[in-house]
DNA sequence: ATCCTATGCATCGGAATACGAGGTATTAGA
DNA sequence: TCTAATACCTCGTATTCCGATGCATAGGAT
């Protein structure tokens, strides 16, 4: 069960705190939002391209114990989109939140 | 600008409140979320027309200064999930603040 | 009197987001 | 040896939403 949107901001936020590669992205959000979180491959793949696509994030291809992986950073605009989805995700779970508490 | 996934919620919570037509639901969504909230009507009636047939809303014509409008009330199931829903949005909204607000 | 805006309902096409299923391949442990 | 976890990817389908469009009435402005 997910939120419909948040993914990307969700992406971008992991990677601000350190490069990682897709699988342990999503291991990341499921294991920071105790589990609740948990977007599958059929659609991190895809949105993790989308980001590259955008320039908000870049790859490179890494080594690790013999397997290859593929890492991402990320750039210069995608920490400022990331800083306006953040206060975009607060008003919006503020508003949300206020109709749904209001008896 | 709106989230993915609220909506249904959203009119339950509006009609829980006290029943209501398409037009003033949408009106009052946005209003009590200081115009943040903000739901098309192509978005809006067959969110109406999918929640009726799932019985969780009820609908009645009426008619008001010569003019029919069709009014929804919330149902009985229709408040089970409300209540569902609303607990299901707190557990979401937290876990998406919490990795967002991390550092 | 006429026109515009707000009200009020509805449907259609298209875009975006997510999931499930399926495919490929490697590594580590039972 | 077989299985599970890791690691990447794509495709079809469902859902959600928006914009455009259509229709119709009421009220106020010109």
């Amino acid at each position: 069960m997910n939120f419909k949107g948040t993914l990307p901001t969700l992406i971008l936020q992991a990677l601000a705190e350190e490069p990682s590669h897709g699988y342990r992205i999503a291991q990341r959000i499921k294991a920071r939002s105790k589990g609740v979180l948990d977007f599958k491959e059929g659609t991190l793949y895809p949105a993790l391209h989308k980001l590259e696509n955008e320039g908000l994030v870049a790859s490179y291809e890494g080594v690790e114990q013999g397997r290859t992986r593929r890492y991402y950073r990320i750039t210069k605009s995608g920490k400022a989109v990331l800083t306006k989805d953040r206060s975009e995700w607060r008003e919006l779970s503020r508003a949300v939140t206020l109709i749904l508490e209001e008896a």
